[in-house]
DNA sequence: TATTGTTATACTCTATAACTATA
DNA sequence: TATAGTTATAGAGTATAACAATA
C-alpha cells in the first residue's frame, strides 16, 4: 500500500506530552470497561488456584446455591447461551465438583447437583474472591459501593430510560 | 459417562421459585460485568452504522485526538497488545479514515493521521455513542454518575489499596 | 542490544444452526 | 410442535513468540 513520507512528528516529539484519551474518558462506559478489566484479572487470579475460570466459578456457585438446577435455567441466570455451558458443566463434573443427575420427571433434563467437594470449593473460591475484591476496594466507602451497585443494576435492568 | 438416575426434582419443581444468583450478587464485580455487557451492546449498536467496532472506534477517536501518534503509543493508551492493533489500523486505513504516514525521524515508525473523513466519522460516531449512553443513563443523577466514574478510575488505577 | 511494526499462532469467550431424545 | 442438552462451527477479543527493518 502506498503511504505518504512526509516529516510528520509524533505527538511526543511535537509537544512532549503523553497522548491522551480525553474524548473516550467522557463516556461512562469507557471507565466501566477499564475497571472491569482490572476486576476480571483480580477474580481470575483469586480462583485460578481452584482450577476455576470466571464462567466455571459462576456456574459452580449458582449450582451450590440452587441444587437441582437444570442447565437451561443456569444459562438464563448467567445470561449465556446453552451450548456454551456444556463444556463448563463437563469441566466441573470432570473435576468432581458437580454431578449431572437424570430426573425421572423429565428424562430430557439433568438436575445439576453439587458434590461435597464442590460445595467446599465454591466456599473457598468465593472467600478468595471476596478477599481480592476487599483488597481492591479497600479505599471504597460503603456509600460509594452502594451507589455503584445500584447504578450497575439500573443499567442492567434498563431502568435508565432506555428500556424499550 | 455414568450418571445417577434418582428422582431429584429441579429447583422450579421443588419450590416454584426462580433460581437465584444471591452469592454472586454479593460481589461488586458481578454487577459491573453485567452492566458492562449492556453498555457494550449499546455502544456496538450505536457505532455499527459507521462500520466501527469498539476497538476500531476507540482507536479512531484517539488518533483524531492525537494526530501523529505511533502504533505503540496507541496500544499503550488503549491497553492492548501491539499485534492486535495491526488489523484494526489496517481496517481504519482501508476505510479511508486514517493514514499511516512514514516519519523521517524514525523510519521504523508510522505517524497515524486521521483523514478529513476520519475526523467527521469520529465526531458522528461519538455523538451516536453519547446519545446511546444518555438514553441508557437517563435516570442517573449527576452525583451518581460522578461517583461511578470516580470509583471506576480508582479501581483502574489501583488506588483502592491493592496496588502492589 | 533494543524497539517498531508485523506475522503467525493459539486460547478464550460468545453466538447460531442443527441434531437427538424426549415431551 | 416444542424443549433439554448436545455438537459443530464461526466470529471476535486477546495473548505470546519471533521476524525484518531500523535505532
Amino acid at each position: 500500500m502506498e503511504r505518504g513520507c512526509e516529516d510528520i512528528p509524533t505527538r511526543d516529539a511535537e509537544t512532549g506530552h503523553a497522548a491522551q484519551d480525553a474524548t473516550l474518558r467522557g463516556f461512562l462506559g469507557y471507565h466501566v470497561k477499564r475497571a472491569m478489566s482490572v476486576l476480571q484479572a483480580d477474580l481470575a487470579g483469586a480462583i485460578e488456584p481452584f482450577g476455576l475460570r470466571m464462567m466455571s466459578y459462576s456456574a459452580l456457585v449458582v449450582i451450590v446455591d440452587n441444587p437441582g438446577l437444570r442447565q437451561a435455567q443456569l444459562a438464563d441466570l448467567l445470561a449465556v447461551e446453552r451450548p456454551n455451558l456444556v463444556a463448563v458443566i463437563d469441566d466441573l463434573e470432570g473435576k468432581g465438583l458437580i454431578m449431572r443427575h437424570k430426573t425421572l420427571a423429565d428424562r430430557r433434563a439433568y438436575a445439576l447437583m453439587p458434590t461435597a467437594e464442590g460445595i467446599d470449593t465454591a466456599a473457598k473460591a468465593s472467600e478468595a474472591n471476596r478477599a481480592a475484591e476487599a483488597r481492591r476496594l479497600a479505599g471504597l466507602s460503603a456509600e460509594d459501593r452502594a451507589v455503584v451497585i445500584r447504578v450497575m443494576n439500573m443499567i442492567e435492568r434498563g431502568e435508565g430510560g432506555s428500556a424499550r
